[in-house]
DNA sequence: TTTAAATAGCACTAATTTGGTCCAAATAGA
DNA sequence: TCTATTTGGACCAAATTAGTGCTATTTAAA
């Protein structure tokens, strides 16, 4: 029920980027420093987001990473799905692969819509609603407070 | 960003449960045959459960295990958290854990009222909104709806 | 009182996932 | 063309999770 500590790092780093400016590139090396980060860690944060076009990587000297898009149409679900693959807390509500328990399980069609909840959830938070210093009434305007439905 | 298998088992144990007859008890051969889930795995998944309070155990001859509530009153939520402890992303939206980015991270705020999110939309759902009625009917269909043989 | 049935608890092993490291490939500029 | 810089991909180690087995304890019924 916890994301992995890559895809906390890698919404680390995206904030960083767009709370900087998010226009130009930054290296591996820079991102490290800026986060606190290991750079072991950043490096591959960073090429899984550009893997998954969420950076753009440019190679060689005076390479490095930038986004592709703006910050305000960048969801966290993106970014999480970039490194864990669809959001789906179980993965037969996912794709069609056939359930070991075929009949025996009686539980599909609600957990589509669980998962369906909790992915339009975060898919409503973009990069640049990290950055409000009026957090809470954003994300109210953005109607994924307590009570939300789906 | 998923829940581990036995938190899945678990789910899909106490469904079966709630679509049979929920107010007798259950023993964990019972429950594996029905759920056709190994019995070791079933007998763990049970302690878990019964040790959360989630079901309760009458051991001995005739013993078994049984609902502490009513299906409708059981959330998803509580089952997750029985197994996998309190809902929460990420960490450090859950405890007073000192974040040991300080504050080299800026996403603490919006993360709390993602984690709100996601467990307000996981307590809303009870058990008893697993049970879809064409999914009834094929569990009479299946011969393991009420009045199954152990 | 004895016996069979059933849960409780503990520890161990295997498998999977996750996190981190290393070396090769690409690029810009001197 | 050469070199410093920087990303790309393969690989290995550590941690977590899943599953298994054994023994003790409790209880109902013969």
């Amino acid at each position: 029920m916890r994301i992995n500590k890559l895809t906390d790092y890698g919404i680390v780093i995206m904030t960083r980027i767009a709370a900087m400016d998010s226009s130009r590139i930054y290296t591996a090396k820079e991102l490290a420093k800026i986060s606190k980060i290991p750079l072991p860690t950043v490096t591959r944060v960073l090429k899984t987001l550009s893997n998954e076009n969420i950076l753009v990587s440019q190679r060689g000297s005076q390479g490095g990473y930038g986004l592709t898009n703006s910050p305000s149409s960048i969801s966290i679900a993106s970014i999480i799905e970039a490194f864990e693959g669809p959001i789906a807390l179980i993965d037969c509500a996912n794709n069609e692969s056939t359930c070991s328990y075929e009949n025996g399980c009686c539980t599909q069609e609600p957990w589509q819509k669980i998962n369906q909840t909790v992915r339009t959830s975060l898919d409503n938070i973009k990069l640049a609603d990290m950055l409000q210093t009026n957090q809470n009434d954003r994300l109210v305007q953005l109607d994924i407070g307590p009570g939300v439905k789906a």
